[in-house]
DNA sequence: GTATATCGTAAGCGCGCGTAGATTATCTGT
DNA sequence: ACAGATAATCTACGCGCGCTTACGATATAC
């Protein structure tokens, strides 16, 4: 196919999402990363804060000043691993949880509008195809 | 569909690219910034550096440096428009052009590879639906 | 001819980034 | 009991980023 990079079309498209969820992020008083943060801990706790930061992809060191703020307003909670003190577990509180939920509810529609003039066909392979592409982890 | 958020999908697909076109741009000696003016050059010249920088998406007091080093290295030449000597007319040389040509062969060449796993019609589906969203500014 | 606007350029601002080193608490192997 | 590894934390780099201000050269409006 004739088309432009991959990098440019992608970064394009990035900066189109980032903006779109800027706002939602900001009315919940949430940055970029605390929100990956707290969508890292949705399905479950994270054993440990260099786990989560693997897991996130932010360094492990910049982690903790998220972590600090969003433990500070209740939507995140550090507890020490019984079975090894160094650990810290880090889970979502039902206040996180709720913060979290209704994020991504705006960003669902959020998507579903940006996707919406797209060929129903050509929409689905892009959302198989992005979702493969993704795991390839080198 | 049921699937991680666009925007954790993208940064991640995003960074796998990065990755992969860094070494090729380096082995030309280019920085993405300047791969990324020498492909706006392509077709054909700027007639101004802020144009260059809008379309490029570069702030353009940051193009200068950018510009100052493709230059000196032959690849990009300013010229002082006649009809109007504040704007610089920037275009590709021969050697610019060549070394363009070079990196958009190993950056193809390295997508393909990227994509060759998909299913073809996703694939398809794929690269059509990028490259309508990423004319959407707005 | 004088005021106003535009282009390219230089210099400096604060920001977030990844990285590195040191520190403290804790666990593991011997 | 002791030496070495590991987790979280803090501090401090240097980097590139976008943004702002200032300045000289040049063009345009009156």
């Amino acid at each position: 196919m004739d088309r432009p990079e991959l990098g440019f079309l992608l970064s394009r498209l990035m900066r189109e999402v980032m903006a779109r969820e800027k706002p939602i992020l900001e009315a919940a008083g949430l940055e970029m990363w605390d929100y990956a943060v707290l969508t890292a801990l949705a399905d479950s706790a994270a054993p440990t804060q260099a786990q989560l930061a693997a897991t996130t992809g932010r360094d492990k060191t910049r982690l903790i000043g998220n972590l600090d703020r969003l433990e500070a307003e209740g939507m995140v909670a550090r507890r020490p691993d019984p079975a090894d003190r160094r650990n810290r577990i880090v889970s979502l509180t039902p206040a996180g949880s709720r913060v979290l939920r209704r994020c991504r509810e705006a960003i669902e529609a959020m998507e579903t509008e940006l996707l919406a003039d797209l060929d129903p066909a050509d929409r689905a392979g892009f959302e198989r195809a992005l979702t493969s592409l993704a795991e390839t982890d080198r």
